[in-house]
DNA sequence: CACCAGGCAAGCC
DNA sequence: GGCTTGCATGGT
């Protein structure tokens, strides 16, 4: 992987292991859009961005070398080595197929507090509802930002949507999580609940810390673990993933989520359950496993 | 037009 | 402690 900067753009040859229709559609973010031929614009940290890929040939347009290194090298994982994740999940047939068909995905590095909210969000609710949603909330209370001749909106803190009164949110048309995200906001805000005491948590301890939040449950906590707090030893049981883990792992019987969850922990162990889950997700929705 | 969506909390027994 | 039900809204 080499990195160089022309122009304004940084462009990263020779990448390996990096696909932004992968990365950006296998459930984990909910900002980024589809703008062009192999491009995607999204806001994330607090900067717009537009990304876009050829072959192994990746350019970010209009990007500082400084926010790249500070920003965009860890969002997008840069770090870690997918190759060698991919080669220890394939040791399981089913898993050679799944990280073969999504063999671009990696692990973005989100904001804690843009996941807590977003999965808070996408409890029963359908992907491009969700995208909705958080969208309205971010033109609604997010900060404006200016990025080729554009704006585009922050995602809100914490602390501006913890000041909200009741009704304030009727515009996002979130449903009955209305009430769950001001709850949020108040505990992140008061500092109830902080990013550094939760990563100072182990993984269960952080999850049952998230879990005082009203509308964060089993599912969402594990998804706000593994996307907001890098916590790969998570391992999100949603309806994608138990269908295709009894279609795949258990002859098409279904199973209780306690018992999917086991079973993932077991096969794929405290390092590899997360990547695991995204490699099956992707594969599964793509490819609509168990909806007919 | 039903059905259901990356579930959860509250209310039951 | 496990099981059922209501929840807002809109995508398919």
């Amino acid at each position: 992987m080499e990195i160089t900067s022309k122009n304004s753009d940084i462009i990263i040859r020779n990448v390996r292991d990096f696909d932004t229709a992968h990365i950006f559609d296998c459930g984990q973010c909910f900002r980024w859009n589809r703008t062009g031929d192999n491009e995607y614009t999204g806001v994330a940290a607090g900067r717009a961005l537009t990304i876009s890929q050829n072959g192994n040939e990746i350019t970010l347009r209009d990007v500082s070398e400084r926010d790249f290194r500070d920003i965009w090298y860890n969002y997008f994982d840069l770090g870690t080595d997918y190759g060698a994740v991919k080669a220890r999940l394939s040791r399981d047939d089913i898993m050679r197929l799944a990280a073969g068909y999504g063999g671009g995905i990696r692990i973005l590095n989100q904001d804690l507090w843009e996941t807590v909210v977003s999965f808070i969000i996408s409890a029963s609710n359908n992907i491009p509802r969700i995208k909705g949603i958080i969208e309205r909330l971010c033109c609604a209370y997010g900060d404006e930002i200016v990025y080729r001749g554009k704006i585009y909106r922050s995602f809100p803190s914490a602390k501006r949507l913890s000041c909200l009164e009741r009704g304030d949110l009727d515009v996002i048309r979130a449903g009955f999580r209305d009430k769950y995200i001001i709850d949020a906001a108040k505990k992140f805000a008061d500092g109830v609940l902080s990013e550094d005491a939760l990563n100072a948590m182990t993984t269960a301890e952080a999850k049952k810390a998230l879990m005082t939040v009203s509308g964060i449950g089993n599912k969402v906590a594990d998804c706000i673990l593994l996307f907001g707090l890098h916590r790969t030893d998570a391992f999100p049981v949603d309806v994608w993933i138990k269908r295709i883990m009894e279609y795949c792992y258990f002859g098409g019987e279904k199973q209780p989520i306690e018992k999917i969850s086991r079973f993932a922990e077991e096969k794929f162990g405290a390092e590899l359950g997360g990547y695991a889950q995204q490699y099956l997700f992707f594969y599964a929705r793509e490819n609509k496993i168990g909806t007919d």
